[in-house]
DNA sequence: TGTTGACTTAAACCATGGTTTAAGTCGTAT
DNA sequence: ATACGACTTAAACCATGGTTTAAGTCAACA
């Protein structure tokens, strides 16, 4: 199995590595193993659990119940029915923040259409003169 | 015209009174009225505004940016066309982060669908026996 | 008239999510 | 040999976005 340094992964997924050790010391990133230095030495389990790490912080889980799914993860299978009922749960918050985003736009959309408007009428002001 | 208290304004957009103390502090709601004992008098026009901060906040926009588009608002009709660019780029980077979670959706709907097969799995692991 | 309840202020406090610093340990290319 | 680059740690520091506290003012009702 390859493994990757945290200079690596870092590179790799533009994250910064004072980050991904945070994020291991918080408990985002279990497992981590060690070479004979002390180094970290990232998996292709790790990287794909960094990944779904990622997925839960682009869509703003908080990095306690990030916390609580790995900790899931690591217990093993019995566990599978509350992180289901976990993921189900987040997502439903999801497409909720999705929905009031798209709400709060049409606001925004109202503004532009104004100020389009608005400029349009100095322009025309300036042509009668 | 009618003006609103603050308990009043809170209790319309389930904001606390703290909150909307610190957004005037901060210049998101500028131009608050005051009656004689020095209490915050809200007017439509304030409440319009309120909104039009709500709309920003629940699209992330940060702090200091509400303030800075707030201040063109003072400023008059001169801003309008730095109000309109700001309006855009910001609708962008909305659109942006919608897309963003949006994809990282389909990693947690993936994790779904692998959750209830291996759920399903088991079921019928515990009806063979 | 006094005591609620709604309000005021400034300042302290808090949680979240990192980033930065300081001091040190390796491995390797010169 | 040594110096450089990549890594290690713990602890301090930071920004953001509020919330809480303490002490006080005021209006209206009993």
């Amino acid at each position: 199995m390859k493994y990757c340094s945290i200079g690596e992964v870092s590179a790799k997924f533009n994250i910064p590595e004072s980050t991904l050790r945070y994020y291991e010391k918080k408990g985002l990133l279990p497992l981590v193993e060690r070479d004979e230095a002390g180094r970290r030495l990232f998996s292709e389990d790790q990287i794909a659990l960094l990944n779904t790490v990622i997925c839960l912080k682009n869509t703003q889980m908080p990095i306690g119940e990030i916390k609580r799914y790995m900790d899931w993860v690591v217990e093993g299978d019995n566990t599978i029915g509350l992180r289901l009922e976990m993921m189900k749960k987040h997502k439903q918050a999801v497409l909720a923040e999705i929905s009031l985003m798209m709400e709060s736009l049409e606001g925004i959309d109202f503004k532009i259409d104004r100020y389009i408007r608005r400029l349009q009428e100095k322009e025309e002001a300036n042509v009668q003169k």
